[in-house]
RNA sequence: GUGCCUGUGGCUCAGCUGGAUAGAGCAACGGACUUCUAAUCCGUCGGUCGGGGGUUCGAAUCCCUCCAGGCACGCCA
């Protein structure tokens, strides 16, 4: 649960600003306002560890060249008592913060302390967040779409988690309306023409017209055979329905679990109808005066809350839209499960749907900066150097099992949390797949497995991992240690950035820094056959690169080998 | 036409709440296995950060504009 870094930054920072605040009392500085001191990691390491641009900042309120500021903040700095060793001034003003080794030391001895636990923080504090995502459409397989959404949503709620929320993974299942009522005509014109031939009804024209359809019917017919074929048509269609809608939620929530994620709730929207809950929302927003009639269909006044259209909610049939379930299904989680903050995934085709919805939120008297809704961009997979869009063994559009068939769950996920959500993301099914140094997840997941096998075989000479009181931790000096610590010293700020910015692409980076460092560090020192004392220090550094690796793989669900 | 996303070395991308000489990986080229896994490492080559303006001590990063690609603009979801 300890944040070195962050905690460096800020003693760095009172540092700064005492040292502000007495150059202000013996007359150096004119007296001023101090700003938000921020305190950022330089590029180059002669720089040292941390600094700051304060003295630029400050350089026209009190009106003297940024150096000569930065010489008077240094000279009254006293880092007594912190990790600070030498302060210094460089380029056109920055100040250099150099500290001693002693905080790399500690933070492998907070990794040994805490370590599976290593990496969490509680910045949440405890605070309720849903996250929303995948909520694909059960009139179909998944896609590559839900593909992407699922591993991005799946690890912005575990780092989330490993940032002290209360979570919640939800799926939101669109089960009523029309598109359930167009599944239902899809699925009676296939019952029928599987009876009565190809002719005997037309197949309508946005209807679903995938396999799964078909086979969805050629199975109901093995199990009831041509029973509903003088069914009343609204009846044989329900009951159609009731039969292939839950096998198709059974399907997607079996290629999640396979895919590692597991939803906490299966959140059902035909239930907001049966609650009464949509119509008490469509009612409350009348009331309000949010909403008006026109051409018979009722309308919510999104452009007055910052939309740029406004939105039918009830059709003039009578039947309310999707977007006034939304709207339902929001205020719910809001009011009526008390979210402290909501978090939905969206494709890049669904963006239009963003600030109405926020239009929404706010217009049932929440506020809309509670809801934050993650845009991400549409993949397109690669083989052999072209678009590809076609499975490979079925010959149809490539769904997330074909995918998780072909490349596995580890390359899947670790691929779509390489890139910023923002990004268009290019998936290359052969690199997935590719056992090389080409292939990321295999760098990584090869530094865990030879860790472990030099552990094993240090245990197998009686030589176990030491108590870290017993190791004399000064001894890691050469640059490929230290660099190796920074950056393990660094992994719970990494969270909190993550967790701030709902970004965890930063994660593979992160886990690949840290493998890289770790290789170059295997082929610079040595561990088995070093004289003792160096040997134990640097098996505390070894497994303290395990345990990050590690966490850092489960935090993004993708498995951690032991040999390979 | 309007709105959103994207444009950084041959390829895939980081950096984008402005900061010090623009970073990785892959590809190319040259090296390193009698010693803990060579699925590794070390080195070299390679960029007017899409173009053009502006803001300032300082811009890949902020603003404007243009260009290119993706997506969306339904009484669908």
């Amino acid at each position: 649960m300890i944040n070195i870094v962050d905690d460096i930054r800020q003693s760095i920072k009172d540092l700064v600003k005492q040292s502000i605040l007495k150059s202000i009392e013996n007359g150096n500085i004119p007296e001023v306002e101090i700003p938000e001191i921020s305190i950022e990691t330089p590029r180059e390491k002669q720089y040292g560890e941390f600094s700051t641009n304060i003295a630029m900042q400050l350089t026209r309120a009190a009106k003297k060249a940024p150096r000569q500021i930065a010489e008077m903040i240094i000279n009254e700095i006293n880092p007594e008592g912190t990790y600070v060793e030498k302060v210094d001034c460089a380029g056109p003003g920055f100040i250099n913060f150099h500290l001693k080794n002693d905080w790399l030391y500690d933070a492998l001895k907070i990794i040994q302390t805490e370590k599976e636990d290593y990496g969490k923080i509680n910045i949440g504090k405890g605070q309720k967040v849903m996250v929303e995502f995948v909520s694909a459409n059960p009139t179909g397989p998944l896609h590559m779409g839900n593909a992407r959404g699922g591993a991005l949503g799946d690890c912005i709620a575990s780092v989330l988690e490993a940032a002290g929320y209360d979570v919640t993974r939800e799926f939101y299942i669109n089960d009523a309306g029309n598109q359930i009522e167009k599944f239902g005509i899809s699925l009676e014109a296939r019952y029928i023409q599987l009876l009565k031939g190809e002719d005997a009804v037309e197949f309508p024209e946005d209807g679903y017209h995938g396999e799964d359809i078909i086979e969805h019917m050629k199975e109901y017919i093995n199990l009831y055979g041509d029973k509903l074929l003088d069914a009343e048509p609204s009846e044989r269609r329900k009951e159609l329905v009731n039969f292939a809608l839950p096998r198709n939620i059974n399907r997607i929530r079996e290629g999640l679990e396979q895919y590692g994620i597991k939803f906490d709730v299966w959140f059902s929207e035909q239930s907001l109808y049966d609650s009464g809950e949509l119509w008490e929302t469509i009612n409350y927003l009348k009331e309000k005066g949010w909403t008006y009639e026109k051409d018979n269909a009722l309308w919510f006044k999104a452009s007055e809350l910052g939309a740029d259209k406004d939105d039918v909610i009830v059709r003039s049939n009578g039947f309310p839209t999707y977007f006034a379930s939304d709207i339902a299904y929001h205020r719910n989680k809001f009011l009526k499960r008390n979210f402290d903050r909501v978090i939905d995934l969206l494709g890049a085709d669904h963006h239009g749907h963003v600030a109405r919805m926020k239009a929404g939120v706010s217009a049932v008297g929440v506020d809309p900066s509670k809801l934050e809704i993650i845009i991400f961009q549409l993949v397109r997979l690669y083989r052999n150097g072209e678009i590809a869009r076609m499975s490979k063994r079925t010959g149809k559009a490539i769904s997330l099992t074909d995918l998780l068939e072909e490349v596995g769950k580890d390359a899947a996920r670790f691929f779509f949390n390489m890139k910023a959500s923002g990004s268009h993301l290019d998936f290359d099914l052969d690199l997935a797949v590719k056992q090389s140094n080409e292939n990321p997840v295999y760098y990584v997941q090869y530094a865990h497995a030879r860790i472990c096998s030099m552990l094993r075989l240090l245990e197998g000479e009686g030589v176990k991992v030491p108590q870290i009181e017993d190791v004399n931790l000064g001894l890691l000096q050469t640059s490929e240690e230290i660099e190796l610590m920074k950056k393990l010293a660094e992994f719970p700020d990494e969270i909190r950035i993550c967790a701030q910015t709902l970004e965890p692409s930063r994660l593979t980076h992160y886990v690949l820094d840290v493998a890289s460092l770790f290789h170059s560090f295997y082929n610079a020192c040595r561990v088995k056959g070093e004289e003792e004392n160096l040997m134990k220090a640097r098996i505390i550094l070894v497994d303290s690169t395990r345990i990050v690796i590690k966490n850092v793989l489960d935090i993004l669900s993708i498995s951690a080998p032991e040999r390979m």
